[in-house]
DNA sequence: AGTTAAGCGAGACGGTACGTCGAGTCTTTGG
DNA sequence: CCAAAGACTCGACGTACCGTCTCGCTTAACT
């Protein structure tokens, strides 16, 4: 049986140094060139130091971005609720297309998901600890907008986000199109028509 | 100026030789741990007749791709279509469940979508030789939907397609939820509501 | 300035550990594959406690080696002395060439020659420590035969003892001819006609 | 099994640059803290390269000094025979006692001894290629000597060398005695008593 | 007896080198 | 005269130890 390093005598100071280390590295040259030997140099630490505390490469990328969420601690994601649905959803579509447009943002994201798709497990901890909560955020959203009538009441809310989201993402991953602010506004057209409550009998 | 092979005389024993290696080692060890050096080996062929002709490793899969889909040169690929779109848009989306369910099937796919995702011109070559086709099929089905005022005529059919099959993609993709028939049937029903013809009047 | 150590804390116990495993570790893998590290484990010690005391490796050892004569506390060597000095130096020899191939006693002897070549201050303390009592002995039993007039009274004993010794010790080293009872008998023929005395004019 | 590389193949340029390495930073920095990833920084060559022709750090110096003997390629290697054994003799010791006291030649001596005390093929090796030669030219002298009745008849020359040399390499490789001219013909001087032919009658 | 300061076991740390693997290039050889 | 074969340089891999550095925990000596 393998022995299991203490995490009680680990070194805080070496951990940040190497999540930071990790996503500037991929911001600067990209998931495929990034190397364990470049981050472990970088943020001044033995290579051991990240073996012993991680898998994989893709579990550093990712445990970098959950620091960078956790930081904010205070982080009870909240999507706007304005009593407008439609509005809401458009302005938030319209944000995560800008979002994923921005350079900085989406080398990282890109890495991410590379790694995501070969490696079960790590996609497992991605969805709990990162997509999960902002998943659960838009629910609650969507959940409100079912109480007001807006929603069919008995509207599958994952099959939902997927309707909403994964159009967008994989116009994003595959670049298969523009990503516009109009192709938001459809996306939340099509979205509500699908989803809108039945009408009374 | 570098010098340029000659495609005429091209050794067309050993392109096929190393396209099928390629298949079958994607199959066998996976993509993060395919190698050209074992696909030289399977092959029986020097490393430098596939850095002569190919540009980077994604770059073969996709020619062993490619060359799976050539081999039937006849394709003109149809989706059924009986009148019914309800019945046979499910009857598609469950065989497409089906498929990714399959191993043999879903190893290379995942192979081929973690470079596409980092190489742009990869995904160009990808969307145009073999999504396109497929694409241009679903959409025809859809067209002819249209005709028969079962969809409306002025939906915008690229994002009728990412609509109903996103959802899918990404599931598989994130391995975020279960694939199942009803998963299939639900995305059918939400699709059709999102797209029916707006009433008369 | 560093602080040194208090010897009067030293434990005992560990010392004794940490030689032990020396000992044995060397014995079962070798001198190029001894680390400290293993010593530590194998002594259930820690690394620094081992810094702490010696300043190298071969340090260690020859500590190592010191111990176990040091244990038989009684040791004035005395070698046997009846008065025929070609019988005594036979015996001896052919006791040194027997103790040359027994395994378990080379291995270690070949360790801390290995160390002694390239560290001159570690050379210095073997031959005080280890070498010069018994190099003492030896002469001891020279200056015997001297006084009965069978070696020349004016020899130089250092280089009387090398004569007698170092092509045992040269062939052993570099494995460079057999070490037999023959050749012992053969080194002390050689000696005694390179040391007798010089005939009365 | 493992395949074998193949000589023919071998770059010339490549051995030679890392024999030169090597000699060079065996003189720099001594034998412990040479490293193969020096040796080929050094020589501009990939550390497979090393790895592919030699089986060990030991055996690429035992090479780079083969490669310095052959390099002369006419070395009947001769000693001086001017009929005076003793004069010869003297000589011959003086001068080896002044090589053994040059730094830039001690250091890589040293450091082949190292390795071979602690590897017997290496020392077979050594024996044959290195010594071998220089030890057959010395017994190649002596033998003239015993035709000049200068020496017993029938003396063994390989213990007759051994009584010769094997002093002076103890003090030297255990720094247990100063190496002087003087020293060198003390040995000469019992070397010659040892050896000297038994009176007639 | 209680305090305190050392040595101690443990083991994480920044490093260096290991020996291996594969990438992509270059050279030799054989069909 | 192309392409197989494979040796080459390069760089990263993941591992093993190095020697240093905290940590708590004994354990002895000195209040």
């Amino acid at each position: 049986m393998a022995k299991q390093p203490d995490p009680a005598r680990r070194s805080q100071r070496s951990r940040q140094a190497i999540l930071t280390a990790a996503r500037e590295l991929v911001s600067e040259v990209g998931y495929a060139k990034l190397t364990i030997e470049a981050i472990a140099a970088r943020a001044g630490v033995g290579k051991q130091t990240i073996y012993r505390w991680w898998p994989s490469k893709g579990a550093v990328i990712l445990d970098a971005f959950l620091a960078l969420s956790e930081s904010g601690p205070e982080q009870d994601i909240t999507l706007p609720d304005t009593g407008d649905l439609e509005a809401d959803l458009r302005a938030v579509m319209r944000a995560t297309v800008a979002e994923f447009a921005d350079p900085d943002f989406e080398r990282p994201i890109r890495a991410l998901n590379t790694e995501i798709i070969n490696d079960p497990a790590l996609a497992a901890l991605y969805l709990e600890k990162l997509a999960g909560p902002v998943d659960e955020a838009k629910k609650a959203r969507l959940r409100s907008a079912q109480r007001a009538g807006q929603l069919a009441a008995d509207a599958d809310l994952d099959l939902a986000l997927e309707l909403l989201y994964a159009p967008l993402y994989q116009r994003w991953l595959l670049r298969s199109g523009p990503l516009t602010a109009q192709y938001a506004d459809a996306l939340v057209d099509a979205f509500l028509k699908a989803m809108r409550p039945t009408g009374p009998s």
